[in-house]
Parts: C-alpha cells; sequence; structure tokens
DNA sequence: AATGCGGGGCG
DNA sequence: CGCCCAGCATT
C-alpha cells in the first residue's frame, strides 16, 4: 500500500538518539487520541512547541472533545485561540470539527485522503495525523524534514519547486518504517527543529551524520538552497550623450526625490521615440547613432540604458535650472555617462 | 529594523 | 505556478 523502507541503519540510528535525547512528555504524546495529535498538530504549524503547552492545555480543557468543540461557538473558540495568532486556523480547526460531526460520525477520519480535506488540514498535518494518530506509515514533509532530507540526500533547488518538492516527498516516504511509526514521525521533526538546524547545524551530535551527503560535500550549511530572490523586472531607457561643436557635454539633473535624486545625468528618455523627438526639438541635424549599453542593477529592477550619441551639435540654446554643459576635460574626468552628484564648474 | 521563512489556501 | 497570509526567529 505504501512504499516504505526496511528497518533501516537510519531509522535504526534515528530512533536511539530519540530515545535517548527527544521529548516523550508533551502533552499531546500522553493520552495521544486523535483529536489531541490534531489539534497539537495544528497549534505546531505556527509556534514552537514550548509555547504551544500553556494554549493546549487550556483548549483541551474546555474543549476536550471533538464534539465539545464542534458545539462550541466560533467566539469562545478564538477566545481560547487568543494569543497563539493565525486566527484563521482557530477558525479552520472549529469548522473542521463541525465537519467531522456531519460527514465522519463525530470522529477524525482515518484516511489521509479524507483529512487533507478538512479545513486547515494539508498533506503533511494530514500524514501527521495518520501516522501519529493511526499508526498508518505515511510521511510527514514540513519544513523541519524538507531540511534533513535535502541535507541528507544532497538535494539542491529550492524545495519550493514543483519537482524538488516531488523528490523529498518521495525520499521522506521512503525512510518510513514500518514500526514505531509514530515515534519515527516524532523524531525526524525533532532532529530537525533540534540539530539539523537552519543555521549552523549540530553536525556532531546528529545520529545520522556519517550518511549525511551535504556534511560530506561541505554543503550542510548550504543546502536546502533558499528560495530565489524574485527576478527583477528590466526597464529599458535612452540616454543622450549630446557634445556640441566645442566638445561639451549636456547634463540634466535628475528630480530631488526617486531614483538618483538630484544627481547630473544624461538626458533620460522613455524611449527611442521620445529621445529622437526631443534631439529634433533641439534643431539637432545628424540622427543620433547608438553608441553602448549601460546596465545598473538597483534593489527592485534593472536598468538598461542605450546610449545614443550625436555630436557637432551647433545650436547652443539649452540651458534651463536643470541643465548644464560641462567641458571636455570634466566630461572626460566624471567619466561620464555615470550619474555624478556635483557639476563642478558653472557655464 | 530588516530579512527570511513556512503550511495551507486560492486564483 | 505564483501569491498571500501574518507572526516568529534570526541577524
Amino acid at each position: 500500500m505504501y512504499t516504505t523502507a526496511q528497518y533501516s541503519f537510519f531509522v535504526k540510528n534515528l530512533l536511539d538518539w530519540f530515545d535517548q535525547h527527544g521529548r516523550h512528555s508533551l502533552p499531546w504524546q500522553k493520552s495521544p487520541t486523535p483529536y489531541r495529535i490534531w489539534v497539537s498538530e495544528i497549534m505546531l504549524q505556527q509556534t514552537q512547541a514550548a509555547t504551544v503547552i500553556p494554549y493546549f492545555e487550556r483548549f483541551m480543557e474546555a474543549f476536550p472533545k471533538l464534539q465539545t468543540l464542534a458545539e462550541a461557538t466560533l467566539d469562545d473558540v478564538l477566545a481560547h485561540w487568543s494569543g497563539l495568532g493565525y486566527y484563521a486556523r482557530g477558525r479552520n480547526l472549529h469548522k473542521a470539527a463541525q465537519r467531522c460531526m456531519q460527514e465522519h460520525d463525530g470522529q477524525l477520519p482515518v484516511s489521509p485522503q479524507q483529512l487533507q480535506d478538512l479545513p486547515g488540514i494539508g498533506r503533511s498535518t494530514a500524514n501527521a495525523i495518520a501516522a501519529q494518530a493511526f499508526g498508518l506509515p505515511v510521511a510527514i514533509l514540513d519544513g523541519n524534514v524538507k531540511r534533513v532530507m535535502c541535507r541528507l540526500h544532497g538535494i539542491e533547488g529550492w524545495p519550493g519547486k514543483a519537482a524538488v518538492e516531488r523528490r523529498l516527498w518521495e525520499l521522506a516516504q521512503a525512510h518510513m518504517p514500518t514500526e514505531r511509526v509514530a515515534d519515527y514521525t516524532q523524531a525526524i521533526m525533532d532532529l530537525g527543529a533540534t540539530l539539523c538546524t537552519r543555521r549552523r547545524p549540530d553536525c556532531q551530535r546528529c545520529p545520522v551524520h556519517h550518511e549525511c551527503q551535504a556534511l560530506a560535500q561541505g554543503l550542510h550549511d548550504q543546502l536546502p538552497t533558499p528560495r530565489p530572490k524574485k527576478v527583477l523586472p528590466t526597464r529599458k531607457r535612452w540616454w543622450l550623450k549630446l557634445e556640441d561643436n566645442a566638445g561639451r557635454l549636456l547634463l540634466t539633473q535628475r528630480p530631488a526625490s526617486g531614483l538618483w535624486g538630484g544627481l547630473w545625468c544624461l538626458p533620460e528618455f522613455d524611449s527611442e521615440d521620445d529621445l529622437l523627438i526631443q534631439t529634433m526639438a533641439l534643431g539637432c541635424q545628424s540622427t543620433p547613432k547608438a553608441l553602448t549599453t549601460i546596465r545598473h542593477s538597483f534593489s527592485h529592477y534593472h536598468l538598461h540604458a542605450e546610449v545614443m550619441l550625436v555630436k557637432g551639435y551647433q545650436a547652443g540654446a539649452i540651458m534651463d535650472a536643470s541643465s548644464r554643459w560641462l567641458s571636455p576635460k570634466q566630461a572626460t574626468k566624471l567619466g561620464l555617462p555615470t550619474p555624478v552628484r556635483t557639476v563642478l564648474e558653472r557655464p
């Protein structure tokens, strides 16, 4: 029915470590009913165990059974959720309890698929409940397990990518034993939470470090591959390098706010047509010629500026508060067309 | 203060 | 697939 490993060295080492170092007296571990495990899993989705414990105790006192929860008012449920945050999950918990009353004879369903159909329960949480409450050998894949699998098997690529995530599910399931299913589930989460941490994992103490591919390759602090930075949009602009017949260069000052605020720069246009029209309006005789492309990257976009060159400009009448003629010597010195803070010399 | 993360849900 | 939620840990 499910693909599982034989009782591997991995599982033996992990469970031996868990027996010695794992947590065994969490409130939901004693009398681990499906309902208690479910509530704990939802609470643990968002908060560390130490914080969850008092909330869990109070919640169980107020709503000791699934039926109690289903019959409570939403306000009462949310009041007991108060302080945990993520209230949508409290609402989902309440709604799911009512659905269990209507659709599953007042019980949580056993099958992972039916669990997953309840609000607030995705694939990993469904399997966490099925494994810990019903002993089904179905793997979880939360952030902890993803990290462990990425490192153990040297998986590269961002786990949010579908292909990577599919592979991680396969690996997680392949490690799942058929015995001590609940302990194994708790153990692999504990490993990720306490030793195989996101930063500076404690490989020395790891019970499976001898079979960790990431450690062997020195990649243990580079895996899992972080989410790619959002691809930045590229903005195309046209810059005019206008030289007059004395070799002087026209600069304009950018608006005080915004990108390169107040800096002096070649005149910038949103399109090549704009540039050509404006150039003609200045009385230029020759057609601007593509000189080079400037590439700049900012935090929020890439800029490609096409520099268009006009030489021998004769009209010479351009002068307003935001434009300057720069002497040939200055222009060379500043290494234009990079924007500059000040223009050294008044015309 | 800023950044990155993570489980589920939705379009 | 990408985006969103909204709170936390980490730096």
